[in-house]
DNA sequence: GTCTATACGCTGATAGAC
DNA sequence: GTCTATCAGCGTATAGAC
């Protein structure tokens, strides 16, 4: 077990990002965190000043994970279109949600404009980033130029989380998987030669 | 206040419903919702088993209700994308959230059979009856029939969850604005026509 | 740095009076 | 039906020893 032999912080932080990606915000407690992490109360409240801090850190990192891993297929290999379809239909744990989006949902967080940044960050990133991309296959005559760019990377960012969404409340991943195969045929059908 | 009208069994539930909406099934307590609807847990107790048992009654109710809405902009006059964007730009309080979406993010309503039920049912009515619109658009030359009408559904059905989703965390309705846009910029580009 | 002790309010419920 | 006890356990710390 790899965390165990990280220092303490350390884990203390990643069990945290466990328990706010499974049980969010509220339904995370301190206590259940240090028993995660196999730390005691002194041990959390010498490094972190209380939830609230520790939840930053952790909710920091996991920001960080995602954009990396969304980057990872966004710059890959390819036309916009696939780098796309990459990003979407990377392999997940549907049923797990998004570690990011579901903390929206924690009255908490959202009301914390500090812990609320990092998640406005990481949509506000996504969003300019598949623009980009959007844009790119645009000047490339893969996708109508005259479809807004920022308005499709929000529709397909939303397509995602709320595939999510959809899937969570079915116990399966299939309502995710149309979402995802819906977004794409739209945005097949979007090219220039369509129109 | 209509509320004070109401027997307290009803303003339980209809209590339970607000709170659920704004703090999730994790963050509401029983006394939290006593207190809102103005009975003691001598009241609660009685007409419900527990906490589980009201919380149930509460999301049956916002389930109806939200079906409901949809129902009437969906069956509303026009055309079908006409209706489609009469669903998705029907007024709301965007930063609210869905009240049926975010309880797929507490991880005691998706454990519990009974209470995912009313979330699983809710969304596949509305993913059914979105396809059956779409399906009458393609019939009537107003959408390529060639394209999966079930996954088109899923797919809108997405973009609005994810929509709040990314308005939450932006703080403001921009991103949700965005994405319904991008999403009938992208259905009224799959008309027959285009291809 | 980490531990144990201590604290106080809240959670989710039961019991019994009225 | 509704009220008021009462309760064991948890949530979220603080204090001080080591």
């Amino acid at each position: 077990m790899y965390i165990l032999l990280m220092n303490a912080r350390d884990r203390l932080i990643e069990s945290a990002q466990e328990l706010l990606w499974e049980r969010g915000y509220v339904g995370t407690s301190p206590r259940a965190i240090q028993e995660r992490a196999g730390a005691g109360q002194g041990s959390m409240y010498h490094h972190f000043s209380g939830k609230p801090d520790l939840a930053l850190a952790a909710v920091r990192r996991s920001a960080e994970a995602l954009c990396a891993l969304a980057e990872a297929e966004l710059a890959g290999p390819g036309g916009a279109v696939q780098r796309i379809s990459a990003y979407l239909r990377r392999e997940r744990d549907v049923l797990r949600g998004c570690r990011i989006g579901r903390l929206t949902q924690d009255p908490d967080i959202v009301a914390d404009p500090a812990l609320r940044q990092p998640l406005r960050e990481t949509f506000d990133r996504l969003r300019r980033r598949l623009a980009e991309v959007i844009a790119e296959g645009q000047a490339r005559g893969e996708i109508a130029a005259d479809l807004a760019a920022a308005d499709l990377a929000a529709t397909i960012l939303a397509a995602l989380q709320g595939g999510y969404v959809l899937a969570r409340a079915a116990g399966t991943a299939e309502p995710f998987d149309r979402a995802v195969d819906g977004a794409l045929a739209l945005l097949r059908r979007a090219a220039p030669s369509s129109s």
